[in-house]
DNA sequence: GGCAAGGGTGAGCGGGCGCTTAGTGCGCCC
DNA sequence: GGGCGCACTAAGCGCCCGCTCACCCTTGCC
């Protein structure tokens, strides 16, 4: 049976698409251990052991450590790119379709924090050839929302000089958010994903920016 | 002699308070070589190198190799926390103020790259002590830029809704510069900063933002 | 029941890590 | 000008890393 979409925002099991089992929870023992020390500090140990398993037991359903990252950092990205592409494509002004981008997406880094963490903070540990696979998913990222943006511009919805500039300002502000977010702080990954919308239409000038909120 | 100050922006030597000639040379070579590879992937045998010593030399002048990186993360947050506090004080109105500040942090970022990233990403990699002090200089450059966005509400100067949250977000976007900024890219420090504050000064709803870039 | 296949384990290899120690060269003070 | 102190080095210790290998269970098919 096809394991059911789950609902937005949380990191239910998108790993579903990771066959043997036993790979999948290795994963999933990875993404957390990536998350809290980093790849460098992080052993092969430590993630067989979050695993229930052996240190030999990884190396049966991968080859490296990097294999491991490689992997997360790919399914991650095509996560990332996933979210900001149905924004994109859904129905409404830029306004309405880049605030939905921008909050989907603050809303994913929020609460999947360990998956993005991983997927934002750990690619300078990648080989050249797996780095330069991810930055093809990068720079999709970045069209997505330059899309957007360039539209905005083009019908007068938005005021924006510097379209590239901005582009990188908003993505930036998205992503950083899973570098301070903590799930036991003030806010939730919807209130986060509100206020940065928010911000964002301020960014662009959209016209009545803001307007809903006061 | 004296070393004269240097010109705003770049990094040329703000590592001068640190006294044995020997000491500055492994923490700047500590500094390169924690902001390429990251702290944990990074090597005593590494740092005494780029030095020109050998690996012994180190542990003449640190007691170990998480005393390098807090040396240098606390002298940068110190530098971060007067940067905001210089642009705080400064004169002139709020908007004014914030813009200063916005801009002079990311040049700091952007310029200063190799030490930024060291100070925002590598945090994690101390032991709980060093940890907590460095979370102490954290809140102040926190409060200074909250300082300045509360003082634009109250004189009218801004729209903010949520104080707190808008000031972790330009905080974040200033940060996460260091994350992407790239030397040989088309941009120059200054150039990010003068966009960047002119992106904040809309975050806030600054009366007539972006007025004189237009 | 016999047997092949494959996921899993215990033990351990080679190597590089952080750090130490014994010794060396050199400048400075009396 | 002899001795002391200190910055520095060569060598290496003990440890733990990523990864491997020989072997062991379980499962499914004839």
């Amino acid at each position: 049976m096809s394991t059911a979409e789950e609902t937005a925002g949380g990191e239910a099991q998108p790993w579903g698409e990771v066959t043997p089992d036993a790979a999948r929870r290795l994963l999933l023992a990875a993404v957390e251990a990536f998350a809290e020390r980093g790849y460098h500090a992080t052993t092969t140990r430590d993630i067989a052991g979050r695993a229930g398993m052996s240190p030999a037991a990884l190396y049966i359903h991968y080859k490296t450590k990097e294999e491991l990252l490689h992997r997360i950092s790919r399914i991650g990205h095509e996560k990332a790119v996933e979210i900001l592409r149905t924004a994109a494509r859904a129905e409404g002004g830029p306004a309405e379709r880049l605030a939905d981008a921008v909050s989907s997406f603050v809303r994913w880094h929020a609460g999947g924090r360990t998956t993005a963490r991983v997927v934002q903070y750990e690619l300078d540990s990648l080989g050249p050839d797996a780095r330069a696979e991810i930055l093809a998913l990068r720079r999709q990222v970045d069209a997505e929302v330059r899309g957007i943006i360039e539209e905005g511009v083009r019908s007068g919805d938005f005021d924006v000089v510097d379209v590239q500039g901005t582009t990188v300002a908003v993505l930036s502000l998205c992503i950083d958010v899973a570098r301070w977010f903590n799930v036991d702080g003030p806010r939730t990954p919807e209130e986060v994903g509100a206020l940065y919308a928010d911000l964002v239409l301020r960014m662009v000038g959209a016209r009545a920016a803001g307007a809903a909120q006061r």
